[in-house]
DNA sequence: CTGGATGCAAACTCTTTGCATGCAT
DNA sequence: ATGCATGCAAAGAGTTTGCATCCAG
């Protein structure tokens, strides 16, 4: 389904799987394709619907602990939980969130945000691996005019 | 409980509510003078164990749809959800969100964090009412002591 | 009076856990 | 062969909803 970037991908995986002695399996290289292909935060939900298609007999608790574990890996960024459910992002680059808050659609905002004092502040009482995310949330155009 | 804020305190959300024409009950008030008594973002399951010394036959439902009503009319503000549960917070003024992915410990950061640009993205999609939060995850210092 | 607000209980959603089986190493 | 990973099912946590009653305006 996603021949250009399915080797790559595929690759990046497998070397972060064997570097932290995980095994390699169909449902892992599976699921990482289908968060890639998608191209947006996506809900377990939604991963494990997608994935249904390409792989029989998958289950929703594996998609959930091979996208933690994709996150664990820096291939994937947890987000949330927002409006109620977990999202997977499979972009790796610094970018934030907008969050409607009647009917919860997620959108990217890649204006820049200076998180670098509020990281050292989490620094300096003590957390570790501590990074940080901007929610906007509000209301959507089409939920504003929906009254 | 908490004497030298509770005029001031009522008074805001009497005036609040009549301009609202929502209507001024006991449960309202103790709610909001309980969540400003605890001084910090508290969930809704912390308010009502707080609220319930205070006033016989409160509900957790009501708990909710005023902490949600005090949200809508600018008294408190809603967080999250973080960790899995949604927070309330007393404090109005600007500040961000230090939580710890381990054992779901909520801080304040008080950084600044120019929020200005992402707000302004917000708007040009069409979106209103948009608040920006700045959520940063990490593990705690006492969680990263125990391993 | 009258309709919004409440209390109670139950439903709902999303996520996590337990356990027997299976497959990657 | 070994034990991590999986599938299935069921539990768990937090929040929301429905409805009869109550009380603020």
């Amino acid at each position: 389904m996603f021949p250009a970037t399915k080797q790559h991908t595929d690759g990046a995986l497998v070397k972060a799987l064997r570097a932290h002695k995980r095994r390699v399996t169909p449902q892992r290289l599976m699921i990482h394709r289908t968060l890639r292909g998608l191209n947006r935060h996506a809900s377990a939900e939604e991963v494990f619907a997608n994935v249904e298609g390409q792989l029989p007999n998958v289950s929703l608790p594996t998609v959930y602990s091979t996208l933690e574990l994709l996150d664990e890996l820096g291939l994937a960024r947890r987000v949330g939980p927002v409006a109620g459910r977990m999202l997977f992002d499979p972009r790796l680059d610094e970018h934030h969130h907008l969050v409607c808050l009647r009917c919860g659609r997620v959108e990217d905002i890649d204006a820049p945000v200076e998180t670098g004092p509020a990281l050292e502040a989490a620094r300096r009482r003590g957390y570790t691996r501590a990074r940080a995310g901007l929610i906007v949330a509000g209301v959507c155009r089409d939920c504003t005019e929906a009254g």
